[in-house]
DNA sequence: AATTAATACAACCGCACATCA
DNA sequence: TTGATGTGCGGTTGTATTAAT
């Protein structure tokens, strides 16, 4: 059975309104209301589906409605109530007038989850990448560790593949003080073959370089479990931060965000300090957030700062990540990356 | 200048829930 | 209580525009 669909598919224009259909609907709507979808296509003289007039007015015609860009605020907006209510747009919209949750959902889908993972952060969990990493590492039995740490990397190396196609980066020149190569001949390293790209390229070496991260990463990760492995089962959690300078107000001040305006630290960002269950902090929705202030939507930022500054490592040259735990007897560097791998892509 | 790839945005789809007779 | 209908919502797809080659 089923329900009957809201109108005829088959008589009903579909795809891109004209301004001609704009107007109409427009017009019958301030005389009329918006009350019973199904009959105002009919009425306003449209061919189109009631539910698509009612998607054309309340996601573009509605005269309340913003159509600029996004403020650089209402941006951290969007991204402080994701990682609390993750992908619920209405909620979000809700809480910025003139937008919607479609226009919301777009930013996101567009700009702000590139903008995050530039950043070396987890749009879906809105934590360093490396963090999830050492989740990884210290959950999880070997053999199922072996295989997400396996996937992981492989969307990693994708991330890096995109960014060494955005940027100039170039990981042994950086260490051997030689300066790197431009980034147009890392993509293209030979002039005459446009196909030839860091990606088949057979002399190869942005391609060799990445394996051979790739490469550092696995042994990094391995060693962490082995680690972790020889002692007793305790899940410590620990603050992974980027090595630098965490601030005093607890904001990564390293973060390249932080400076354009667009910050993203610890503290601004769930309860990075509620180390009973990673989960929670991880996917922290309406649903399943522990959060102290759930019952009003959002957490408390300012508690759990002060988190352990003593986990952090310094390397010279480049931003590592890595933690630094009683409980793993000793530092373990996740991996190293280079400043221009975690700055957002410009 | 032509072609291709990437991006941004608008629109559609289907499911779930709310409302009402 | 139940079924029909309306609406809200999130995911996905389509398309116009822009950038890169």
């Amino acid at each position: 059975m089923g329900r009957i669909p809201c109108c005829e598919k088959d008589n009903v224009k579909r795809g891109q309104w004209t301004p001609e259909e704009d107007n109409k609907l427009s017009a019958y709507i301030a005389q009329h209301g918006t009350r019973n979808w199904r009959l105002i296509p009919k009425n306003a003289g449209l061919q189109r589906c009631g539910k698509s007039c009612r998607l054309r007015w309340t996601n573009y015609l509605r005269p309340d409605l913003k159509h600029g860009e996004f403020s650089e605020s209402e941006e951290q907006t969007i991204v402080k109530l994701h990682s609390v209510v993750g992908n619920r747009w209405s909620l979000i919209a809700a809480q910025l007038p003139g937008r919607t949750d479609n226009d919301i959902k777009n930013h996101w889908n567009t700009k702000l989850k590139k903008k995050l993972s530039g950043m070396g952060i987890d749009p879906v969990t809105h934590k360093p990448f490396s963090h999830l990493m050492a989740e990884i590492a210290t959950t999880l039995a070997p053999p199922q560790v072996a295989h997400l740490t396996e996937a992981a990397l492989g969307c990693f190396k994708d991330e890096m593949l995109h960014l060494l196609s955005k940027k100039r980066v170039d990981f042994q020149f950086q260490q051997s003080g030689i300066s790197p190569p431009r980034y147009d001949s890392l993509v293209h390293p030979n002039a005459n073959h446009p196909a030839s790209t860091a990606y088949n390229n057979i002399s190869g070496k942005p391609d060799d370089r990445i394996d051979e991260t790739i490469q550092k990463i696995k042994m990094s990760v391995s060693r962490a479990m082995q680690q972790e492995h020889e002692k007793p089962l305790i899940r410590p959690w620990p603050m992974i931060t980027s090595t630098e300078e965490t601030s005093d107000d607890g904001f990564m001040d390293g973060f390249p965000g932080s400076a354009s305006g667009f910050q993203y630290g610890p503290s601004s960002y769930g309860n990075e300090g509620d180390i009973s269950s990673p989960w929670n902090q991880s996917i922290c929705t309406g649903s399943n957030c522990t959060g102290g202030d759930q019952q009003n939507g959002l957490h408390d930022k300012g508690k759990d700062r002060d988190v352990d500054m003593d986990r952090e490592h310094t390397d010279i040259g480049a931003k590592t990540i890595g933690l630094k735990s009683s409980e793993f007897g000793a530092d373990c560097v996740l991996w190293d990356l280079s400043n221009d791998l975690i700055n957002p892509i410009v």
